[in-house]
DNA sequence: CAATACATACCAACATGCGGTATTAAAAGG
DNA sequence: CCTTTTAATACCGCATGTTGGTATGTATTG
């Protein structure tokens, strides 16, 4: 294939295929191979050129994934008008409203089959979502008087790892009804913490998720 | 090297060696032919006389990682002298106290670079732990009234998420103030579930293994 | 003698490395 | 300014070493 005058186009193309194989069949049964017979002309050096493994490719697809999911989180977080409760709700609403996880959950077999993807994602979650977006609310929270707790940062792990993890309807296979036990017991979990903000609309929203996620079996 | 008489030593040594190697360096960085090496003249068609795959091999391995830790839930699980909020209590008492956790703690990288290990484990405490031990416990304590919820099956899961996952210290490489906030944060967590079960004997010893898995580094 | 416990030789697929080439951008020279 | 030179970069495609797995042979057991 002719040289690309913009190679990020072809970064950016690599990506594209790379993720929706690692989604569709995981990251281990993915060769670079057939990266490339989906690359149209593109070939093996491309790739190398661009990226130095293919862990690489993961690590920079991990990044597109949660880059949108990010800048969200760090717009709520940033925001004057609210206060630390506040916050946290708008959270869960707005990160489950995202049409992209649709097209996740509709695409991806469950973690099992894809554990690389998922411990990223997971490691992702714990080690930059948690520490990053989640705590600042929550401190921000014991300094407005929304929120009470002692351990900030173990709380806001907790809270994103069932939140993002537990109740994620691809990760663990679960039926609408199995799903609707799981809010009822979060709903609950974050009562036991003195957050009281899992409501209706949340509820709804994440069973339509599952049932997104189901039809495609 | 000559054929055994019982082959169920040679089975037992390969589960040995390939245990080692998988909680050392990975199941991913760990080659059939490594684990050949370390067998002592073994070959690589004694290893395929015994397992059909690698990936058959870590299901032994993880099957012989929780076949202990599974009696223990057994019996407790059957006992006919406690109460459903009992047995929990017992069953955190008992599961931490194992010197087995010791060994696999002091050897274990983080779960980051052992996906598969990590991906199996995790499948195996939400898909046979939870129902077949946590569960019925619960459902007996609702039974017994020490126990109150709708959702059984739901509980049992995050609590042996949170538990075994979370806090279990070789998974997040926390420090020992760190787990500390863990503990305190799972305790309320279980209160605000009704479960008061978490007492200082608990929380001595987590931060006991949590010490154990740093001193290695 | 049949089944079993191994050994040995081998294969195809895989991730990655590398020498080479074409294209572009930047610098130098007029 | 325009042209020439230089150097950087995008990309090609085969070579390489390693891997998980297989086919087949051989000795041992019952």
């Amino acid at each position: 294939m002719a040289r690309n005058k913009y190679p990020e186009e072809t970064i950016e193309l690599i990506l594209d295929v790379a993720y929706r194989l690692f989604i569709e069949q995981g990251y281990e049964h993915t060769s670079i191979q057939s990266i490339i017979n989906r690359l149209g002309g593109l070939s093996k050096g491309a790739i190398y050129h661009h990226f130095k493994s293919k862990e690489d490719i993961l690590t920079a697809v991990v990044d597109r994934i949660t880059y949108e999911s990010n800048k969200l989180l760090a717009k709520i977080r940033d925001s004057s008008d609210l206060n630390g409760r506040e916050k946290l709700k708008m959270i869960f609403k707005e990160s489950i409203n995202r049409p992209v996880q649709d097209e996740i959950f509709a695409a991806a077999p469950n973690f099992h089959n894809n554990p690389k993807l998922f411990s990223s994602l997971l490691n992702d979650t714990i080690k930059e979502v948690a520490p990053n977006y989640i705590q600042p609310i929550i401190e921000q929270g014991i300094a407005d008087g929304s929120i009470q707790t002692d351990y900030p940062q173990q709380l806001a792990e907790i809270i994103i790892l069932v939140a993002n993890v537990w109740m994620n309807p691809m990760t663990f296979d679960d039926t609408k009804e199995k799903l609707y036990g799981k809010i009822m017991v979060f709903k609950q979990m974050m009562q036991g913490f003195g957050l009281d903000i899992i409501d209706e609309e949340l509820t709804d929203r994440i069973q339509e998720l599952a049932a997104i996620y189901q039809k495609k079996k």
